[in-house]
Parts: structure tokens; sequence; C-alpha cells
DNA sequence: CATAATAAGGAAAACGATTTCCTTATTATG
DNA sequence: CATAATAAGGAAATCGTTTTCCTTATTATG
């Protein structure tokens, strides 16, 4: 018998296949501890595993739970979808990584998949749609799910009334260029993440609010954008270095950034943190092990991906009810000097 | 109507529902062409796409596919699992990427689930099982896989007889080991991966070669062990230069542990390729933009998971047909002088 | 031309679970 | 004590496909 079935489990613990299903599937119609405990050894006697396929069709929800990024090669993510796969395995359950290589295009189509995996939940890690193209197509999807009882949960704000669990972005943002600005520094570029992402506009803002509330904006803020990447913080540095290289501090959009950054100045002849003071958002695992360990503040990347799973198990209402701001923490290493 | 099923296209088409399934699932029954245009034009006019739960129920195999890696945030694996989910994705499938973090039982657990998902086919990307370990509770689990008919490829050498997509890495650690030697290098050290990963092993085993053909071994090679990440590079270093600092070249058996080379080694006030040549294998997106541009030998990540895939899709047969060896290529950077 | 082989399609069974509905025994309620 | 409510379990329907089996019309074969 190379595939157990319940019907086998039913045989072998003397009971009718439904009252196996009961038991396995913690349904609310009562079962007697005796029965109970037929069932459970005959379980365990046949090492059997209710085939999710069948489950699926007949309750129309697999046990699986689905994440939209935008890149998994990129660490970022990567911590991400460790919490995710990790937290399912743990619940049982597997988990799908989509990658929409920042083609919003394919977040749509990877909507049009999971639909027809019947996913029990989805977590938006940020696929790369900007936010008015969500407003209008992923709404009608995310609409979808909510009536077909699918769970739903964000990791970046997407202006959509849904639950989420993340950092505050504009926070972080502020929290860093203060940090750079009490320890002296004036003349503060930032490197931000793209534009069309939501989490690398917030956290700019933050930079942006920082900056005026210390009278430092002028209407001259330096700020280059990038694609969150190590060639992406390279270039921005490069361009920024061409036309206003007054700079002594630099605030990142993420480790990613603060990578190239590192390296751009390099080049450049200048060293870190003796003439440029570098911070950033992120705290990936390398970031002590960077060039110059890397001053950075903590998101708690790993949990964000396991909470949203643990969301979609653990809630079985239709009520927004997990909103989460998970706290950020600042790692002070070595790449943050103070002025003069 | 929520869901469209097979049905509704039936009916739009006016046929029945087996000749529906016939043309959707290339049945290799015959559909004569106006019938199957038919049925097209009503799949397309109701955007439908099968359930694939019932898919998997009824043909017992769910078009899924599977990554097994030892860690997802690593970008080493993250490069592979984009290849594969991308891949997977062009044929409009989905795939599971499963972290064992190095933990031999995760992986033992996973082919449970795998199993109990019916995935169609399985990429066994290196889940941390040692070899003899794998000899004896995977080998079941293959034969398992292969009496049912899912498909199961390999990314590493697993010392079992399967279809399998790879690099030579003996080749790799003589090639990169040939270089520093002909660079003028003789004192060189290795850092490699763990002793219970296959891969890491082999590449190790070259530099051995390599070395031992050109007479540079006199029974003391000085060889540490990592864990393959950036702190386990840095850690490595920092306790050969307790002990052997003498050696003017490093070969590193993957790009995250030369990362935490150039750590360890700048902390020790030696400068790369100054004082101390690096080289490595990998050739991770990143490497162009470290703290020295890495020279590497470039190990094609991507195309391997891709590649991996295709094997799986298109295969229909259960020969071991498939054994492709892709080729590297050397990417010199900065990190390595010629000595003298 | 008679007959075998093939093409094209449909009816019904099957996959393995969950769910609905029903029955019987037990307990609570006035 | 009679009756309603609940506990505990089983029979059968069901989910949406694929597969097996069958029928009929068409084409090949000697």
């Amino acid at each position: 018998m190379i595939r157990v079935s319940i019907e086998d489990v039913a045989a072998k613990a003397g009971v009718s296949v439904p009252t196996v299903s009961r038991v396995i599937s913690h349904s609310s119609h009562p079962v007697s501890d005796t029965t109970r405990q037929k069932v459970l050894q005959a379980v365990a006697a046949l090492d059997y595993r209710p085939d999710i396929s069948a489950q699926g069709l007949r309750s129309s929800f697999t046990n699986i739970v689905a994440l939209i990024t935008r890149d998994i090669s990129d660490p970022y993510f990567g911590e991400i979808a460790r919490g995710v796969t990790e937290t399912a395995n743990k619940y049982g359950i597997l988990s799908f990584v989509c990658n929409t290589g920042r083609n919003p295009e394919n977040e749509i189509e990877y909507h049009e998949l999971l639909w027809q995996y019947r996913v029990k939940g989805i977590i938006l890690g940020g696929g790369g749609l900007t936010l008015d193209s969500y407003k209008k197509e992923l709404s009608s999807q995310v609409e979808r799910y909510r009536k077909n009882g699918n769970k739903v949960v964000a990791l970046a704000p997407q202006g959509l009334d849904m639950d989420y669990v993340m950092i505050d972005n504009r926070a972080a943002g502020e929290c860093i260029t203060n940090y750079l600005i009490q320890k002296g520094h004036e003349k503060i570029a930032y490197i931000s993440g793209p534009q069309n992402v939501y989490t690398a506009l917030e956290r700019l803002e933050g930079y942006r609010l920082a900056m005026g509330r210390h009278g430092l904006d002028n209407g001259d803020l330096m700020i280059a954008y990038s694609d969150n990447s190590w060639k992406g913080g390279y270039e921005a540095v490069k361009a920024l270095l061409e036309c206003s290289p007054e700079f002594t501090g630099i605030c990142c959009g993420n480790d990613n950034i603060a990578m190239g950054v590192f390296r751009a100045l390099k080049e450049h002849g200048l060293t870190v943190p003796g003439n440029v003071s570098v911070i950033s958002i992120g705290d990936l695992p390398n970031a002590s092990y960077a060039d110059t360990p890397l001053t950075t503040l903590r998101v708690p990347l790993y949990e964000l991906g396991s909470k949203a799973v643990e969301i979609i198990m653990g809630s079985d209402t239709n009520k927004y009810n997990a909103n989460i701001i998970f706290r950020t923490a600042l790692r002070e290493r070595d790449s943050v000097s103070r002025l003069k």
C-alpha cells in the first residue's frame, strides 16, 4: 500500500470515515475520548497524513500560504521568506514563495495562480506594484479573496484596508536621521529605495521630517533614488558625488544600499566613518561583517514573516483585527562618527 | 459565479466535460480541431483555470515543484531559488521553497510533507544531510518518489543514482587554486564550507589536487572550515591568523566566505590584494561591489535552478537521462595580485 | 465489399477527503 | 415521567477533475 488513505485508518480503528475526519481536522462535531484515542493510534500506526488535494477540493482551501515578494535572492526578502517558511513548517504546512521580479504584471498573474491553487492565506510582502495600480488592480483581487474566506496579510502599507504586520517606516527614517544629527552632522544625504515602493517613500518621508524639524531643510536636501541593491546604492552615490559632494553623512533606505555606498566612497578615496558617516535601516545578518561594521536600525524581518503566518493560521474570523507594528532598535556599530 | 469549473466551460462550448479535460490537459485521446477551438474559446471567454486540487486528487500529481535548500536567506541559494520559481512560473505552475536550516531532520520531515502534497517534482538543492544519512534515510524516500512517478533532480552530488544538474566542483576548486599559483603564490590557504556538505568537500579536494600537482603540498596545507557564511569566513580566518599567518593567498569555498575574509583581514591591518590575494567560487550578484571587487569563479546558480525545473516539466520518462554539468567561468576582478 | 482499425465523443466511476443529513442513545428540563 | 436537547456516530452526497469504458461514425485493408 503506497498511499494510506483515510479509509485505511477508519478500517484499522474500527470506525467510520467521517469519524476519522472529525478527529484529524479538529471538527466541532463531538467525538468521544475513547474513539478519539483509537483513531489517533491508528493514525500513528499507519503514519497517516491527509491528502492535501482531497482536503482542498472538498473544503475549498489548501493548507498552503503564499508570500509575494520582489526578489527572493535579496537577503532582505530572504529573511522574511525564512520566517514565513519556517513558521509555516511549524504548523505542518508548506508555503509558496512568489517572485515578481519588480514586475507588477507578475504580481497580478501570481494572484490568478494562487486563486487556482486555493491557498489558505496570502502575504503581500511588496510585489512591486505601485500604490495606484494596487488600488485599481489588486483591490479587486483582495476583494475576491475576502469574499472567498482567504486570509490576506500585508507586510507593507498598501493603502488598502486589511490586516498588516509591519514597522513604522516613517519613524525609522526619522530615527536614523536624528542619530546622525545628534552626532553633529548637518549635511546629510539620503539614498532611498525606488519611488514606486511605498516602504521606501515612507522612510524617506521620515528623513525629510527630521531634517525639517532641525532646521536643516532649506529646500536643497540631497536625495537620490536606487533600486535597493548594492549596485543601486553604488550608482546613486556616484551620481551624488558628481553634483553635490559636500555631505558628511549618508542615510540609506536599507542595508543593501549601504553596502554599495561603502564601495562607491572607497573608490573616491573616502573612508567610513573617517570622511563620511553611513547609517541605514535593516540590520541584515551580515551587517556586522561589512567592510565597516554597519550602524543600522534593526528591522525584525524574520519575525514579520513569522507573525504573518501566525495570523493566517490562527484567526478564523474575517475581521481585520491584526494590525501589528513591530519595534525597531538601533544597532550602533562603527560606520558613524561624531563630527568634529 | 465565483469559481468557474470545467462544467461551465463544457456547457459554454457545447461539449462534454471529458472533452474539455482532454483539450486542457493535452491528453493523447484525439480531439477534432473544430471541437478544440470551441473549447479553447470557452476557456478564454470564462478565464477558466483548472482546479489544482481536483487535478491532483484524480491524477495523483499536483503541478507543483519543490526546492530543498539549507537557507533561503543566503543569496547563494536565493539565486537558485529565483531560477526555480521564475522558471516554474513560466510553465504556469508554482513552487515550494523548503528551508532545512541545516537540520537534517527537517529535510526528512519535508519529504513527508512533499509526499502529502503530491508534488510533481523535487529538486534536492542540498538540504544539509551528510552523505551517510542520505544513503540511509533519503534513499528510501527517493525510492518511494521514483516508484510513484515523481521526478527527482539533484543540484549536488548525493552519492545516489539520479538525475542531476551541477558544476564540476572539484575542477572549480582546482581552477581557483591554479589561478593563484599562476600569479606566483605558493602559501595558499583554503577556507572551506562545512565538512558534511558534499559540494564543499569536492571543492576542497580540487584545491588539494592543484597544490599537490605543483609540489606545494608538504602535508601542511592551511585549511579551515566554515559554515559558508560571512561570519564563518571571518572566524575561520581569525583562527588561521592565530596559528599560521604566513599565507599570501586565500581560496574560499564560496563568495560569502570571501566577504568574511575581507573583514577579518582588514581588522588585522592586511589589505586585499596588497598583502593577501583572495579568490572564491560563486560570483553572486554583488561580488563586483564588494569592498574589493572579488575575483571569483562564476557558478550559474540561476541556470542550475532553472534547468532543474525544465527537466521536471519536460521529461515524462522515468529514465535517468539528465546528467548535466554546467560550465563555469573565471571573473577576474581586483582581489588577486601577482606576487612580486 | 466486408471487416478491422481508428477517430471522436459521451456516460459514469473514481480520486480522498469533508459536509450534510440522519439515527440512536444519553442527559437535561419542567 | 414525558419530552426536548445533546452527544456520538454512520450513510451518502459532494468537491472538480481525470480515467475507464462504451458507442458511433469514419477510414484503412485485404
